[in-house]
RNA sequence: GCGCCCAUAGCUCAACAGGAUAGAGCAACACCCUUCUAAGGUGAAGGUUGGGGGUUCGAGUCUCUCUGGGCGCACCA
C-alpha cells in the first residue's frame, strides 16, 4: 500500500538475509525530521541475539543505493533519507485521490452496502445529538460511494409508539397543525400526562386501535407521522442528507409479519411465556453485558413489542442481499442492540455491523427533548448561517446568502465530524462554530486560493516533471497528498469519519505552508512552474474530495 | 450494586497495529501584507497523558485498581 515501505523493504531484502515479510510490516513513518522511512530493529534483537542497535548499524554499512540521500542507525532505529526528486517523482506518479481511479484500483464496484441511520423517533424536530447520527452515516454512505461501492441508505420511521399516539391525541382538535408546532405540543402533552391518567388511557386505545388496523385511526397517524418526516428530512435536505428508502414500523404488523416471525421463535426453547401472559426471550449465557438478558418480544395480548418490531425488520435488511449491513445507533442502545442481534443469531440471520456514538452534552448537562432542554439542528443551522453571514459580509462588503450557507453547514458538520464518535462532545456555542484554524473553512479558503491561482495559469501544466519539487515544503505536502488513499482505508476499516477532517486539516495546513514559503506565478522557471501548478491542482482535488467525504461543499471563489 | 465507553496543554481535539523529544486549533503574547486571496504565515509560551501498581527493550496506547464523567441493566420506542 505504501509505495516507500514496498521499495525500502525491496532495498533491505536485496541486501541482507531479511526476508520481505520480516521488514515489510515493521516499518514506519519517523516522527518530526529523522528521515522518510524508519526500521525499529528491536524485534529482530531476540532472535539474533545482537543488540538493536548492532543489527541496525550492520544494515547500514551493506545498504547502497542511488535513490538514497541518507541512511543512519540511531538507538537501534534504521533512519532512511531518500533523495527528495525520488520522493516526489514516485509519489506523484502513484497518487490515489480521483475516485475514478480509486474504482478501478480496489475493484469494489460489485459491492454492496446497506446503511441505516437516523431513524429518529418522528415526534419533533431533530436536535444536534440525533444529527450526529446522520453525520456519521451520512459520511460512511460518501466513503462507500466513493470506493465504488453501491450504497441502499434506510431510514426506520417508528410510526408505531407512545410518542406518535399522543401527538394524534394531542392534535386531534388542531386541523392545521405544522411541524415547528410539534414538539412544543409535545413537550406541553407529556407535561400534561403527568398529572390528568385521562390522558395516558386514551392514548393507549389510539394505539390499540392504530394496531388493530382501524382505518380511522391509522390514516390519524399516518398524517401526523407524514408531517414530521417531512419536516426532519426538509432539513436534512438542506444539509444535503437523504436515504433511498424509508421503511416504516406499522407495515410489520398491519401485514402480520410480526406473527410469523414469532412462530419461528416459538420453535426456539428459548422462548417462554411469563407469569404474566408475555413471551420473552430467555437470553441468558448470550454475550450481553447485563446480568439475566430477558428479551420481552409480546405484550400479555400477544402483541408485538418495539423489540420483536426491531427484530422482523432487521431480519429484512439481513436479507437484503448486500455484502455489509451497517447501522449508526446512539450508545444508548449498546445493550439492546446486542440482544436483537442475539435474537437475530437464533434465528439464523447475521447482525448488522454497528457504528455507536456517545451523546453530544450540553454545558448545563445532557439534553432532555421532553424537558424542552435541547440545542435543535435547525437552531444550529440558522446561527451557522447568519454566523457565516456575517463573515462573508464582512470580507467582501456584502452579504452572499448562497455562500454563507455553504460556509456555515460546513463549520457546523465539521465540527460535530472531527470528533471519534465513541466520545462524548460538549457543545457550546463558541467552539462549535469555528471559522479559524481547524475548520472547514480554512480548507474552504484555502482551495479557493488554488482556484484562484489556477485560473491565472497561463501554460500547461498536465505534464510536469515531479522531480523538481524538492523543496521540504513541497515534500511534505506531497507526502500528505499521498496518503489520501491510507486515510480512506483507514476511515473505511474503522467506520470512524474524524479521520477525514483530520486529514484534510493535515493537508491544507501543508498547502498553506508551502503557499506562503513559494512562488507559483511570477517563476521564470516554466518546468519548475509547471511542476507547482500540477502540484497545487492535485492538492485542491483531495481537499475538495475529503470535504466531499464529510459532506461539505467546496467554493471556487470565497 | 453490576456491565460497557471515555479521561491527553486553561478550552476543543490529534497521535495508523505498543515505538524515538506526545502534536494541532482556540484563547493570551510578539512579529509578517508595494509578492499568486492576511478568512493566511512565523515565533515564543503552554504537559508527571486523572492517581497508583503491572507486562515490555519500549506504554497516552495493553493489564489491574482507585477517582471522576457518559450510557445501560426484561414487560418504552
Amino acid at each position: 500500500m505504501n509505495i516507500l515501505f514496498d521499495y525500502t523493504a525491496d532495498l533491505i531484502t536485496k541486501n541482507s538475509d531479511f526476508t520481505k515479510e520480516q521488514i515489510f510490516p515493521n516499518l514506519e513513518t519517523p516522527t518530526q525530521d529523522k528521515g522518510d522511512v524508519a526500521l525499529p530493529c528491536f524485534k529482530f534483537s531476540k532472535e539474533m541475539h545482537l543488540a538493536p542497535n548492532v543489527i541496525a548499524q550492520n544494515l547500514a554499512e551493506h545498504l547502497t543505493d542511488e535513490n538514497l540521500l541518507k541512511i543512519e542507525s540511531v538507538g537501534g532505529y534504521l533512519n532512511f533519507t531518500f533523495k527528495p526528486e525520488f520522493i516526489a517523482k514516485t509519489l506523484m506518479e502513484n497518487l490515489l485521490i480521483n475516485q475514478a481511479d480509486i474504482d478501478k484500483k480496489f475493484g469494489m464496484q460489485d459491492k454492496k452496502v446497506l446503511i441505516e441511520h437516523t431513524s429518529i423517533n418522528p415526534n419533533a424536530s431533530p436536535h444536534i445529538g440525533r444529527a450526529r447520527n446522520a453525520l456519521i452515516g451520512d459520511s460512511l454512505v460518501r466513503v462507500f460511494k466513493f470506493l465504488g461501492w453501491k450504497t441502499d441508505v434506510h431510514y426506520f420511521v417508528n410510526d408505531v409508539g407512545k410518542q406518535i399516539a399522543m401527538l394524534v391525541y394531542a392534535t386531534k382538535d388542531k386541523p392545521n397543525v405544522t411541524f415547528e408546532d410539534l414538539l412544543q405540543i409535545y413537550i406541553d402533552v407529556n407535561e400534561e400526562s403527568k398529572t390528568n391518567p385521562e390522558i395516558e388511557k386514551s392514548v393507549f386505545e389510539l394505539l390499540h386501535k392504530f394496531e388493530s388496523g382501524d382505518s380511522e385511526t391509522i390514516s390519524q397517524f399516518n398524517k401526523v407521522v407524514s408531517i414530521c418526516i417531512k419536516g426532519q428530512t426538509a432539513i436534512f435536505d438542506e444539509l444535503d442528507i437523504k436515504w433511498d428508502k424509508f421503511d416504516y414500523e406499522s407495515r410489520y404488523i398491519h401485514e402480520h409479519i410480526t406473527d410469523k416471525v414469532l412462530d419461528e421463535l416459538k420453535k426456539s426453547p428459548k422462548l417462554f411465556e411469563d407469569e404474566n401472559g408475555r413471551l420473552v426471550l430467555d437470553q441468558r449465557g448470550e454475550d450481553i453485558g447485563i446480568d439475566e438478558p430477558m428479551l420481552v418480544v409480546t405484550r400479555q395480548d400477544k402483541t408485538s413489542l418495539y423489540a420483536l418490531r426491531d427484530i422482523c425488520y432487521s431480519i429484512d435488511k439481513a436479507n437484503s442481499g448486500a455484502d455489509r449491513n451497517i447501522i449508526i445507533l446512539g450508545e444508548d442502545q449498546k445493550v439492546y442492540f446486542q440482544q436483537i442481534s442475539a435474537a437475530m443469531r437464533l434465528l439464523g440471520a447475521k447482525p448488522a455491523e454497528v457504528v455507536n456514538y456517545s451523546f453530544v452534552l450540553l454545558p448545563e448537562g445532557k439534553m432532555s427533548t421532553r424537558q424542552g432542554r435541547v440545542v435543535l439542528l435547525a437552531d444550529f443551522m440558522k446561527e451557522a448561517r447568519e454566523k457565516a453571514n456575517a463573515i462573508v459580509t464582512e470580507k467582501r462588503g456584502e452579504s452572499d446568502i448562497e455562500k454563507a450557507q455553504i460556509i456555515g453547514y460546513g463549520a457546523l458538520k465539521y465540527s460535530i465530524l472531527k470528533c471519534s464518535p465513541e466520545k462524548n462532545v460538549l457543545f457550546d456555542w463558541k467552539n462549535a462554530l469555528n471559522f479559524n484554524g481547524d475548520s472547514s473553512l480554512y480548507s474552504q479558503y484555502n482551495y479557493a486560493r488554488i482556484q484562484s491561482i489556477l485560473g491565472k495559469a497561463d501554460c500547461d501544466y498536465k505534464n510536469a516533471d515531479y522531480s523538481l519539487l524538492t523543496t521540504n515544503e513541497e515534500i511534505s505536502l506531497i507526502k500528505q497528498l499521498y496518503n489520501f488513499t491510507n486515510m480512506l482505508c483507514t476511515t473505511y476499516k474503522n467506520l470512524n469519519p474524524s479521520f477525514i477532517a483530520n486529514y484534510v486539516f493535515n493537508l491544507t495546513t501543508k498547502f498553506s505552508q508551502f503557499y506562503s514559503t513559494q512562488n507559483i506565478l511570477n517563476l521564470t522557471d516554466i518546468e519548475l512552474k509547471k511542476a507547482r501548478l500540477n502540484l497545487i491542482a492535485k492538492t485542491a482535488i483531495a481537499i475538495k474530495n475529503s470535504l466531499y467525504l464529510l459532506g461539505i461543499d467546496v467554493l471556487n471563489q470565497l
